[in-house]
Parts: structure tokens; sequence; C-alpha cells
DNA sequence: CGTGTTTGACCCGCGC
DNA sequence: GCGCGGGTCAAACACG
């Protein structure tokens, strides 16, 4: 696993969000540029066809900055992996009616659950090492994680948690433990896809619409791990240091964060209303994932899963507003 | 009282 | 078949 660590882990975002800008602003004075003027000449098939040319251009370096925009913005699941994920939840469901058969972990049924077919159709694992210092908590990932075990590992004196994803809907979990070498180092595995919110983007939405939310609750160090571009953390309450840092490496297929959705209409009120089962709108692998991917992110916030309702804050990471790009096509 | 954590027991896969 | 190790379950507990 390669690890490298950057200084600066303000910088790192402060960084992409002016990439992010940057592409932003170019894509939009483009589209502003190349959108049609009406001309009171008259065309020749000269022209029109420059025009044709001309338009072709424009659209391929739209294209090409869009994708630059996005893979530099977003490096979580996309829409092909959700696809791919549904597509075989509903294979499993006509399956199921079609005869009438339970599925089931055990292993020795004729039919494999729909977890474990998953599972091996998909490597949906990626894991990363975030080292913190201090003794705070290390950012939060933006999802909801709800603790359900505790390993002693064989040859290893720190025990490995387990923790599932709160939402019902969703079967994504993550595994969490100390390194060896370095206690400072914590190993966080994935498995699986979130489909639905990120908590923090709910949480950022709804604090636009009404304040109105109940408080989340707290969780425990190893139950928050940044990946690469989630939104960054509020700004530090006074009382905490500020200048920790968080150091990630991603090793895997893909990476965990997802916040380029839209809401698939579902009404999730009986969760409390706090994730939603949505489905990637717009992002398709812009580019291929590197093996390794790392970035460093500050960590001077609260280990709690999710700011504080009565604070509002805005993301410093290159979040694009989703409806303006889609109004450039 | 609701929600999340802890922790011992249980299940399952794998190697021998 | 047996034992080991990893993963999960679920009752008890803690906390706000």
């Amino acid at each position: 696993m390669i690890m490298e660590e950057r200084v600066g882990g303000a910088q790192y975002w402060r960084d992409e969000q002016d990439v992010g800008e940057e592409l932003l602003r170019e894509l939009l004075d483009e589209t502003a540029a190349s959108a049609p003027t009406p001309s009171p000449m008259m065309h020749s098939k000269e022209n029109l066809e420059e025009e044709a040319a001309a338009d072709a251009y424009c659209r391929r370096r739209r294209e090409s900055m869009v994708s630059k925009l996005i893979s530099t913005v977003y490096s979580g699941p996309t829409i092909s992996d959700i696809e791919s994920a549904l597509s075989f939840t509903g294979a499993a469901d006509q399956q199921l009616l079609a005869d009438g058969r339970k599925y089931t972990t055990n292993s020795s049924s004729l039919v494999l659950s729909p977890e474990k077919a998953l599972s091996k159709t998909m490597e949906n694992k990626y894991s990363m090492k975030i080292k913190s210092c201090g003794n705070g908590g290390v950012a939060d990932d933006g999802y909801k994680w709800r603790k359900y075990g505790q390993k002693s590992i064989k040859n290893s004196p720190n025990p490995r948690s387990y923790y599932r994803c709160t939402n019902p809907r969703c079967n994504a979990k993550k595994q969490v433990e100390r390194a060896l070498d370095d206690p400072d180092t914590l190993l966080v595995t994935y498995e699986g896809l979130h489909l639905h919110y990120t908590y923090s983007h709910f949480l950022h939405s709804q604090q636009q619409q009404t304040l109105t939310n109940k408080k989340p609750k707290l969780h425990d160090e190893a139950a928050a791990a940044p990946p690469s571009l989630l939104p960054p953390p509020p700004p530090p309450p006074p009382q905490q240091q500020p200048d920790m840092t968080t150091t990630m490496s991603f090793t895997g297929q893909q990476l965990p964060a997802a916040d380029c959705y839209y809401y698939d209409g579902l009404d999730d009120a009986d969760e409390g209303g706090l994730l939603e089962d949505v489905v990637p709108l717009l992002v398709r692998r812009p580019a291929c994932s590197s093996s390794a991917t790392t970035c460093t992110s500050d960590d001077n916030y609260s280990a709690s899963a999710s700011p504080s309702p009565s604070v509002s804050w805005t993301p410093m990471s290159p979040f694009i507003d989703m409806t303006t790009l889609s109004n450039i096509f």
C-alpha cells in the first residue's frame, strides 16, 4: 500500500477547490461564448460547414472540460457502479419471484444471497490508511456508521471494529483497526457502495431549508474516516486543536465519496429523513481511478459524525452545483 | 425513551 | 471431521 503524506491539508482542499472553480468558470465562459447568436447575415454553405465544425469543436472541448471537472470533484462510485448493483438486485428479485425461493446466507443453499453474489461480481472493497495526530478523532466521511462488532485479531494487539451504514437500504460496511507499526494510523477498509446521500450532504441541504433537524449523535474516533473528496470539515470550535492532520491512502477500485446524486423521490421520512436513497446522476467515471490515491485533509474538527445542525457550513471542497452542469448539456 | 456501543456467543469458511 | 480465525448477532448497557 502506498502511503504518501502531503503537508498542509487545508491547502490541499483549497487547491482542489481552486481547480474545480477554475474549470467551472472556464466551462461557463466557454458555454456562453459558444451559445448560438442570431446573425442577420445569410449563411453560405462554407459558413455552415465552418459553424458545424466550430460547434463540434466547442462540444468536444466542453465535454473534455466537464470530464476534467468531474474527475476533479468526484471520485466516488459511478453511475455504472450503482447501475450494476441495482440491475443485479433487480435480477435477483426477478429470480426470487420466478422460483419462489428465498435467499439465504447458508452456503449449502442453491441461491447465493444478493450480498454474497454481489461481492463476487463486484470487488467493492477498498482500504486506506488514516494517520491522525492527537487524541481526537479522524474526519467524518459524511455517512452515519453503526458499530456492530469488535474482534481481536490474531497477531495484532489492536482489535478490529466493524461498522455498518445506518441506512437500512445500504449494505456499506467498513472495518477499522489501528496499524501495527503506528498506533496513530488507522486502517480503514470499506466494503460495498452507498446508494444514498452522504449524511453531511443531507444536512447541508436541509439546513438551507429548515433548521429543525434533530441533533445527530456523536461517534467514536474509529467510526469516522474521510474519503477523498467529501466536504471538508466545518470550522473548528475554538477549544479544539487546530493543527491535527489526517493522512489517507486509498487502495482499491473506488473511493467512498458519493455526493453527486439526484433524489429518486422516495420518501424516507420513516428513517427520520436523515438518509435518502439516491442514484447518481450525470456522474460517470470520468477518469480511471488510480490504484492508490492519497489526500490529506484537515482534521481539526470534532470527531462527531456530522456537524451540528445549529452550525451551517459550506463545503470547501470542490463541490460544484450539478444543476449547473446539467444545464450546460 | 430512543439511539448507539459493548461484548460474549454464535456462525461460517478454510486449511489440515 | 476438527480446530482456528474472522465476521456477525443480539442482549445488556450507557448516555443524552
